[in-house]
DNA sequence: GCAATAACTTACCAAAAAGTAAGCCCGGCA
DNA sequence: TGCCGGGCTTACTTTTTGGTAAGTTATTGC
């Protein structure tokens, strides 16, 4: 058992699950892979599905988390963009390891996604 | 959007993490990645906390989608083994990751964790 | 002046995931 | 004979997660 923060794991696949858990973590992260500079609603836009109260809870975690952070540019009206930081940037290695998983898994039943298919809308 | 056995899944990612979501699915593959032939009190033991329900749960979850199998070697007494199939060791990369990125958080910590201790209790 | 858009906040509710604890069948062992 | 271990099942409760929808401040565009 590990203790950190309060907090106890299993082991250190734990640990790194409880940054990136959550369904939409890792769509996000995914998104702001690919894209500099996004406002919320284009993220929000790219999330099919995804409520703003879900979306504002995940962002929040993951800036807390510093794998993402929000640069605020215009107070009036207020503004903000989102980009990934280095330590989220490590994970891509992960994101692409899932998406290609799930794009074979696909195929094998018949359907054919595009790779590089960046948005979901 | 994609459609798949009447669920409907954002992206390729999605699809992957249905197979391996929840909190102890990862571990009892990585556990079962590193051990053959394991009977059901070896596993539990080795998931500090999980309580039996869970595990028999997820268990036939990770049976269903084909990732581990189960042989019944004795039926009086009711005796079993599980072991990781071909499909499930193909995630194996996904474990490794996990795992390093945790170890490595940790270190970063101040927390040292023995890399190949691979028994959780 | 009014609607639309950006970036949220808030409150309330439903569903899903997980925990608790007891019980069951069977054979081995002292 | 009685208890222990293996491999579960079952019923019930709690916790966590997620969804709905309305409200807020402030600007831009018609």
């Amino acid at each position: 058992m590990i203790k950190l923060n309060n907090k106890t794991y299993t082991c250190p696949v734990d640990v790194t699950l409880s940054f990136i858990g959550g369904k939409w973590k890792i769509l996000i992260l995914s998104h702001l892979n690919i894209f500099n500079d996004r406002g919320f609603s284009e993220i929000r836009d790219n999330l099919p599905g995804i409520s703003e109260k879900m979306l504002v809870q995940q962002l929040k975690e993951l800036e807390r988390d510093q794998l993402i952070e929000k640069k605020v540019f215009s107070l009036k009206p207020y503004r903000v963009q989102y980009n990934i930081t280095p330590t989220g940037k490590s994970l891509s290695p992960l994101f692409e390891f899932l998406s290609e998983y799930g794009i074979n898994y696909l195929k094998e039943h018949g359907i054919d996604y595009i790779k590089d298919q960046q948005l979901y809308k």
